[in-house]
DNA sequence: CTGTTAGCGCTTTCAA
DNA sequence: TTGAAAGCGCTAACAG
């Protein structure tokens, strides 16, 4: 019927109704004073012809230039964590009538970067940003352009002033850390992320903290800079067969947890060896020893932060909020071992 | 500097470099034939004014209205098989300069049907769509009204001339169950999700076909309908509790897996029944017994459906494509174990 | 309650 | 190589 290319516009819908352009704008963004009947003509129209409405053509004269969307930068929107999140910011979007597009930055600068120039080209009404690195600064001038931003998961030093919603992540390493000094070890190794990234160095913090309960008693074995899996795996191979080695394992974040679970695995000690991982994992009670982790709740974070973005497009603009919501510690047993 | 408000334009950037708009639309484009004088003096001006190419504004004018994105319908971001289809496809398109909007239909039709909607009104270039239900009829007005559409994971009864990209569903299940009856197991119990989905019949049909070589020795147990990790971890847990239970499962869904792998554990049998699940599940060998799956390739899937769509943006009108891609077994030892 | 007109920010077409 | 004018599909502002 329609041909492959042109699509009917509101001009198509008006002649097919008989009625003017400005009746067809009326019906299709529900404004009231329309009668019944005019109604009906124009949806039968647009049934008819097939019309679609033009979103971007539509915002292009509406007040604020309004899209109706928010832009959100994860750090990977295949990981668990960075899902748990999309997930919850989407149906907070969703809900309020808003469309989330989201795209992964790799815990690359410039990635981030290029989305968020990305999403400021399609003119998102609000930005939502899991940071990388340090150099904030670009953004600044998004804010000063008049979009919305909120970081979530990490602060950012060049960004104080800026909306943040962020677990407390130097109280959970340091209760993660406390319950493993509490089973009676001494000898404790932390793994942990590049210390680029802010989070990374509030649980190193965390867990320096509560160590300094020990007074001297047992030096922590410290490494960071893991960003894998096998970078983790590896590590912590290597400090197991030293001599003396730790008998408790804090990891600092979930990849490097389940590099954790491998080493200890391969040297048959996951049951001497206590573990406590940063961030829940998938079927952490399923494992044996079921995982003892310190949890952060990516919905709530999510959730906490769309409502944020949400309040500022809607124009409150009181000052900077920054939100820090507490994290859960869960035992399943790896953490409760106690040392030999 | 900038008020809160109005965003700088190309008119304010002409002005600002005193050349005509049409050379700041030429700069900005990359279009050929701009003397560098002129390019030095735009792009000065664009930075001091911090001017943002706007992209929906772009499109309207533009040939075919092509807007540089794809909408992407998954059964829910968070999930792990979606989200790694999800990252998948977005390497593509970024490769290839497109942006991905994505949204979670939770297998509702309506909510699909909302999301497709949602992405026409934005004018996106192409569709890849995970489809749930049967009745995707509507989706042939988009097909007519111009927008590529591609189906990934699922086919649609609705739709057999459309692009598909799947994996082999009925051969993959029965490869799995061979594999159990090779393992000399009679009595197996079979845990799907609802029949509504396709690749649910599919599997089951894989899995009778297998069962077949038995010749009636032994009459398999079957559970559809399970659609979550509880439905189906109630279900095994009744199955296993009856006189004369299976001595093997296959579970034909990631959810209903982890269903089963509790009900295994809960009943203390997880050593003694054996289990093969299909699609693969993170840390699945870190289990005891480590788990044994019919593995799909996601990551394959997810880029064969992005360069379909792409080749049909560029304007390929060739015959609808089905494309096929194989399961592997991966043994890691709950599928080995032996009937008692 | 309904319609008319102007113009959003940009690309196209055509002219210099 | 550069520019002027028209107009994409829609909403705002203002009539009737």
């Amino acid at each position: 019927l329609a041909d492959r290319q042109r699509k009917p516009t509101m001009v198509d819908v008006a002649e097919q109704a008989g009625v003017a352009l400005k009746t067809v704008s009326r019906v299709v963004n529900r404004e009231p004073g329309v009668s019944e009947n005019m109604a009906k003509r124009v949806n039968d129209a647009i049934a008819a012809l097939g019309y679609r409405h033009n979103s971007g053509a539509s915002s292009l004269r509406r007040i604020g230039q309004a899209t109706a969307s928010i832009g959100l930068v994860l750090e990977d929107v295949s990981n668990p964590f960075s899902s748990a999140l999309h997930r919850a910011i989407e149906d907070v979007a969703r809900d309020r009538g808003y469309l989330l597009l989201a795209g992964s930055s790799d815990e690359d600068q410039a990635l981030e970067r290029e989305l968020v120039e990305i999403f400021c080209m399609r003119r998102v009404d609000g930005l939502i940003v899991v940071p990388s690195g340090d150099d904030h600064e670009y953004l600044l001038r998004e804010i000063r352009g008049g979009t919305p931003l909120v970081l979530v998961d990490r602060p950012s030093k060049a960004l104080p002033m800026v909306d943040t919603v962020l677990s407390d992540n130097f109280e959970g390493a340091a209760s993660g850390t406390r319950h493993l000094i509490e089973h009676g070890h001494r000898q404790l190794a932390f793994l942990g992320d590049s210390l680029t990234i802010e989070t990374a160095r509030a649980r190193l913090a965390g867990f320096k903290s509560a160590l300094a309960a020990l007074n001297g008693r047992g030096e922590p074995t410290v490494v960071t800079g893991l960003r894998t899996v096998e970078q983790a795996d590896a590590a912590l191979t290597e400090i197991l067969a030293r001599t003396d080695p730790p008998t408790a394992v804090f990891a600092s974040q979930n990849l490097n947890t389940i590099g954790a679970i491998r080493a200890l695995r391969r040297s048959q000690l996951h049951d001497k060896v206590a573990l406590v991982g940063f961030d829940d994992v998938p079927m952490a009670d399923l494992l044996v020893p079921g995982l003892t982790v310190v949890a952060q709740d990516p919905v709530a974070l999510g959730r906490r932060a769309a409502d944020l973005v949400l309040r500022r497009i809607a124009g409150d603009a009181g000052a900077a909020e920054r939100i820090t919501l507490q994290t859960t510690l869960i035992v399943r047993g790896s953490g409760e071992i106690r040392p030999t």
